[in-house]
RNA sequence: CGGGUUGUGGCUCAGCUUGGUAGAGCGCUGCGUUCGGGACGCAGAGGUCGGGAGUUCAAAUCUCCCCAACCCGACCA
């Protein structure tokens, strides 16, 4: 194409809104531009980019044996009535009513759809299966954020696989784990694998893929020293034991006017540290007051909490509702005798004694408390998040904490949705078994931001080959000398028939500009002619990534392109 | 949904405190000069000042209501 003719609307400011890097090149860069919050629309080189990611990830899923679909958008309430996610994904879920009165939903994810005509599916004999597409998807996210990396309205690849047992399964999910990885190679991302919870979709085991970046929304455990990776929603670090501390055996009320925090106890006269202290949360789980305990120094991990008791709607207690359960407000707090109330707590305080927590009357707290004797603890569970510079679980070295973007999640589902729509077929003894699913997710649009926020220098995006928009741009410095025009195109001639994807800067623009715009968008290639060069048979041959010009031949610099873009083109395969 | 910020031409912003003819840079159009890293001169086009109501002789500016966007938190590919 001619970049005279194209519609590629490049800025020279960065717009005010955009804040995340990837946001701001891909706006700068004319690749997308905003309809309203979380929309955004694909212009010519953004969708060209768009496009490539999600071909890479057919072939990858093509190549594991995954047979394409698309399913509708729409879907009507029925189906998540029966899945019983029309409840549970409460506002996240565009719903609209037809014109007969009818509730309808835009899909959020598609389980319900594949697994609705997976009972089709009649025998063991048909299994395994791998079903995808790459669809829309809508989601009201209460906060659509940084450009394509969190929007309302996005296309995914999503599949799902049948299996009769869990064998299968295991091995439909390392063949999906394996795909994923040849994927975000070809996509040159550094992406790496974390245990993490499996949140809304339900289910087993998952797996997320995290590209460590500023703009990114998950904090990841990562030890230095060994593979331990985990999503701070699920990681865990080895505690050294803590010593008990001098105090009575038995509980023991002291005055503690005003003294309303963690913090402030530890330096009163007869309080405690606070890693000798029972913090307690007041927490409404699904309409239910329960309380949640933790080492004074803890901090409660949300998703924890939520992944332990399978509650959906979870919020910290108002003050009104705290005094009502307890007594007491927030600050003088504590489960000592508490039997009205379900309690959960972390596994940190198993066995812990000497300690010292809030008496449910203000300005009042206990110390001498032994956990197991005085606490009526209904759950034991793993609720504290994971902070920086603890060691590690395997290895004891200290763990560190990255911000990093979800590029894809892999599930193992079971038979949660098989169950519900009753999907199954007949095994080898003739016995009617649910099949077994997994479910994958990976975002085409939140890709090309990851790639974008790990490939950009000042000049704008270092997009490799793979999806680069154009592989490689012939930047004519002077358009009105006729040599330079004939060489250009026949160079541009040589490089289409070739299949490259070529882009031929006819602009009369001055060189500074074309130079700076094939820059900004981030072109793999760029092969500069100028009558200087032409005069002694030479072309100017630049790599967007070191930006180091070369002289080279113009009989020669249609080849060497060539090589270089088949050279790119194969990376990570 | 809670907290914060912002809405002025295609983009970046000034003007608002102290009400009085709507501005700059970039971009765009025309002409001329220039021509290998975002040129220069001259002449132009382009704005319901987010929307509505109110106060006032007079509102971008003051008041109230609404809307939208962005950022920080709670959610996810």
């Amino acid at each position: 194409m001619r970049w005279s003719t194209l519609f590629i609307p490049t800025l020279r400011d960065t717009p005010g809104d955009a804040e995340a890097v990837s946001h701001q090149l891909l706006v700068r860069a004319g690749y997308i531009r905003q309809l309203h919050a979380g929309h955004y629309s694909l212009l010519p080189l953004g969708l060209r980019s768009h496009t490539k990611v999600a071909n890479i990830v057919r072939q990858e899923m093509d190549a594991i044996g995954a047979q394409e679909f698309v399913h509708p958008a729409m879907h009507p309430a029925s189906l998540w009535q029966q899945s019983g996610r029309w409840e549970t994904m409460g506002q996240e879920m565009f719903r609209l009513v037809d014109r007969k009165g009818a509730d309808l939903a835009l899909g959020m994810t598609h389980e319900e759809v594949f697994t609705l005509l997976s009972k089709e599916l009649g025998s063991y004999k048909q299994l395994p299966q791998m079903w995808y597409q790459v669809q829309t998807k809508f989601r009201d996210e209460p906060r659509p954020k940084a450009g394509l990396l969190r929007v309302r309205e996005f296309d995914m690849k999503d599949s799902y696989s049948f299996d009769i047992d869990d064998a299968g399964l295991d091995l439909s999910f390392q063949k999906h784990h394996d795909a994923y990885v040849r994927i975000f190679a070809r996509l040159g991302l550094p992406a790496f694998p974390v245990v993490a919870s499996s949140g809304a979709m339900g289910g087993g085991s998952s797996l997320e893929f995290m590209v460590p970046s500023p703009a990114g929304e998950d904090d990841v455990a990562m030890c230095p020293n060994c593979d331990y990776r985990a999503n701070v929603e699920r990681a865990t670090s080895a505690l050294p034991d803590v010593a008990p501390k001098d105090g009575p055996d038995e509980l023991e009320r002291f005055a503690t006017p005003g003294i309303v925090t963690i913090a402030a106890l530890a330096k009163f006269e007869g309080g405690a540290g606070a890693i000798h202290q029972i913090k307690t949360l007041v927490m409404v789980l699904d309409g239910t007051v329960t309380l949640v305990c933790l080492r004074g120094d803890h901090q409660l991990n949300l998703q924890k909490l939520q992944d332990a008791t399978g509650a959906i709607d979870i919020r910290p207690a108002e003050e009104a509702e705290t005094v009502a359960a307890l007594g007491a407000k927030p600050g003088s707090l504590g489960a000592v005798n508490v039997s009205h109330l379900r309690v959960i707590a972390d596994e940190a305080l198993r066995g812990r004694y000497h300690m010292t927590t809030g008496a449910n009357e203000d300005g009042w707290h206990w110390r001498g408390v032994s956990v197991d004797r005085d606490l009526h603890v209904a759950q034991w569970t793993d609720l504290r998040e994971v902070t920086k510079g603890e060691p590690c679980i395997n290895c004891g070295a200290k763990l560190d904490i990255a911000k990093c973007i979800e590029v894809g999640h892999i599930f193992k589902l079971g038979t949660k949705y098989s169950d519900a729509l009753g999907a199954s077929v007949l095994d080898a003894d003739g016995v009617l078994k649910p099949l077994i699913m997994g479910c994958y997710g990976i975002g085409i649009g939140r890709n090309l931001a990851a790639v974008i926020e790990s490939h950009h220098d000042e000049k704008g995006m270092v997009l490799p080959v793979t999806i680069a928009p154009y592989e490689a741009v012939i930047t004519v410095v002077k358009v009105d000398d006729a040599e330079s025009m004939r060489i250009a195109e026949s160079l541009y001639d040589e490089l289409r028939s070739e299949g490259i994807d070529v882009l031929l800067d006819d602009r009369d623009e001055r060189p500074g500009v074309k130079f700076a715009d094939a820059e900004l968008v981030g072109i793999p290639f760029r092969i500069t002619l100028g009558p200087k060069g032409l005069a002694n048979g030479m072309a100017e041959f630049t790599p967007r990534e070191t930006r180091q010009s070369a002289d080279v031949a113009v009989g020669e610099v249609g080849r060497y392109t060539i090589e270089l873009v088949h050279e790119g083109r194969r990376l990570g395969r």
